[in-house]
DNA sequence: ACGTACATGTAAGGAGTTACATGATTTG
DNA sequence: CAAATCATGTAACTCCTTACATGTACGT
């Protein structure tokens, strides 16, 4: 289970609350492994349960500070080297599967949507980058998975145009469109 | 829901049974959405109730042959046009994420790992292109999923072995490893 | 006859989303 | 004193995985 190990890392950079936990999720970790409130407190709890981490503090509004136990960074070690990553499922990418059922125009259409959503997600990434100043390990490593979003987005923007120009020449080839 | 929206593009490419959709499953679609028997066979049921879908004939060992219905292929080219794609979650990249709080050289093996099964998955992507002639719009569309997957895959080998190189130097602009 | 592939289903549990629910502190 | 934000929790539901369960047809 991911959600478990990224708030093992998360108490590991730093102690906090559930809340300040949140932030993470919906601030650089929505890129990479978004989640809710509601997911969060019920893991913590078990999290604590399992001996992983531990309440460091009481706050203000009944907040509670977190801190991770030698035995949750062991854990977080352990599935850092010995997992290895699935590959995910991909919506975009089964849109692309099923486009030779729209009209030409429409599928080109879709292609260039792709192409300037895709567009617009590299220009926060790269804002992401200019603001950002990696000096400590912490910080080179984000930068490290900044760099992997950057990447793949660019090739995805790239194939993205190529394949919009790809599609304008389907009908070409065939005189008539057989897909309806 | 995708998996409503691939077996419906799956049944407008060809009438087929639940047993022959899920070899779509684990073949091309394997790389874009993944399903088991056991998510197709009720989901198939609950298309059919809806009438997205219905029973074009029966086979031999209690088999059932589904074809999409008009709705049904309606449904679809709305879903096609109408829904943008939302991006997932990334192991991969929450992996990265922490890192910093590995020795530099267990971090810099993961990433060469990293390296490794994304080069498995190329050679896999480049053979399964060499077998296939796209002459239909079906096919296509196939390959424009497939040379989606490629382009990805070569930018993330090149990430990889970039960030390998990166974290080799970690350790040597400061000295002493202070993650730990 | 025996094994493999065909063929379909259900059940239990984990993981994630959305909505419901409550209350405390700070800031203007 | 009102609104925003901080702060934590539960409930219902959907989606997905793994396991349980059963039976048929075909090839050798």
């Amino acid at each position: 289970m991911s959600l478990r190990h990224a708030l093992l890392g998360l108490l590991a950079a730093q102690p906090q609350t559930g809340y300040g936990l949140l932030k993470h999720f919906q601030g650089s970790l929505n890129y990479v492994w978004p989640a809710q409130h509601s997911q969060i407190y019920p893991e913590l709890a078990r999290l604590a349960a399992a001996g992983r981490i531990r309440v460091a503090g009481t706050g203000p509004r009944a907040s509670k500070t977190y801190e991770v136990t030698p035995v949750g960074v062991a854990e977080l070690r352990r599935w850092l080297v010995e997992t290895t990553p699935q590959r995910g499922r991909s919506d975009a990418l089964l849109h692309v599967f099923f486009l030779w059922l729209l009209e030409t125009d429409d599928a080109a259409a879709y292609l260039e949507s792709e192409a300037s959503t895709q567009g617009r997600l590299l220009d926060e990434l790269e804002g992401i980058k200019e603001s950002s100043d990696p000096t400590d390990r912490k910080q080179r490593a984000y930068r490290l998975a900044l760099e992997a979003g950057i990447a793949t987005t660019r090739a995805r923007i790239e194939w993205a145009e190529w394949a919009r120009d790809e599609v304008r020449r389907w009908d070409d080839e065939r005189p008539g469109p057989p897909g309806r």
